[in-house]
DNA sequence: TAGATTGTTAATCGATTAACAATC
DNA sequence: TAGATTGTTAATCGATTAACAATC
């Protein structure tokens, strides 16, 4: 398999969400250029990225609904349970438990770590929030292969640690810090106040300061 | 002014928190070398990067870390408040009204709206929520130049044609559809299910399914 | 068949990295 | 001065876009 370029792999669950839409109004094949419309993407692109993950497309036809859907589906292993736990039980965390993508991408949450012994063994959500210094062994245990870290920055890369120690695969990081991990362990940074800054940016160039 | 790279203006604000953290430790003058190493960025792209907003470096000494983070809190408009109000009162909605990072990245959040009538009048935060139908005057007269869309998918593109209509300068969506919006106004799209289908396909490449 | 649309090769574009003279 | 580090030019790399023969 040809390594995939992450600008690809970003557009992926983009037309996978396309796809459903088309789905439910029973729209049955869809050309590279009505996939692409509404996400502002031209067809050469679409048709290239699609390229990486199957040629099931027909000249003349276009691609099959349904069946690129499933493609994608399966590509992407959102229909693949995959178990997750979660550090820092705070507002974002309390977003983040109630978000609905997750059961939707096969993501589960099944277990909340805090260090505040106010809200260790509390519930929220129907889940027991346990005390940090258990993560590493319940990690292990349960083979989770899903860390989310949504503490402060000043403890980030401790909790980034424990999970790794645990066997952690992958990291959803909310903190806005780099962390340092092994090569295996594959990290997604969400750093909202990056994305505030670059909103602060075009803001305000947009309104030139008097 | 040359025009700046998107991966640029992603990175700049990188570079401000990590010389904040220099600034904590009292430190005075970091190279290009120092101030990349933390975020996995090569010298040679931090001295590019940083050639596009001004021209202080020393050679044989650095970059004067005060002056430097003053020069990017300008750049990205840091310290200028402005005025953002939030439509879609959830939890996600909930998460960021009680965002740190907002303030000090000078965001004000100002007003809340959602169509929910239960919700209407009532008050989070010490915020009143008020009717989506009032968005656009209430927009238009304080001027409001940022607009954050917490809403629905199904509800995201109307709720960003009020906005519009009110005079939005820049939006921050957070539902997973694409805008059609007019080019003079700028969107930041925080796709986190998108993240998450990245992070379910990563999960599951590192542990093959057998 | 004629029209539409694919998959793919080649051309273009833009960002990253390497190299190094200039400077403190 | 010698060592360190800058700013910038040139080389490289990778992604996007254009073009088009193949196919339905």
């Amino acid at each position: 398999m040809s390594h995939i370029p992450t600008p690809t792999l970003k557009r992926l669950p983009m037309y996978y969400r396309e796809l459903l839409r088309a789905m439910q109004v029973g729209k049955q094949k869809i050309s590279s250029t009505e996939l692409g419309i509404g996400l502002e993407i031209p067809s050469t692109q679409v048709r290239k990225d699609l390229g990486y993950i199957a040629d099931q497309g027909r000249p003349g036809v276009g691609y099959d609904v349904k069946r690129l859907a499933a493609t994608l589906e399966h590509f992407l292993a959102l229909a693949q349970p995959k178990n997750a736990a979660l550090a820092g039980v705070g507002n974002l965390a309390n977003a983040l438990i109630h978000f609905p993508g997750f059961q939707q991408y096969g993501l589960y949450l099944t277990m909340l770590f805090d260090n505040d012994p106010a809200k260790i063994g509390t519930e929220v959500a129907g889940l027991t929030i346990h005390a940090i210094t258990q993560l590493p062994a319940m990690f292990a245990v349960n083979q989770i292969p899903i860390g989310i870290i949504t503490t402060p920055s000043e403890a980030a890369q401790q909790v980034a640690d424990l999970m790794v120690e645990g066997g952690v695969q992958s990291i959803w990081n909310f903190a806005p810090i780099t962390l340092k991990l092994p090569e295996s362990v594959f990290v997604v940074n969400q750093d909202l106040s990056a994305e505030l800054a670059i909103l602060s940016y075009r803001t305000a160039q947009s309104r030139p300061v008097k």
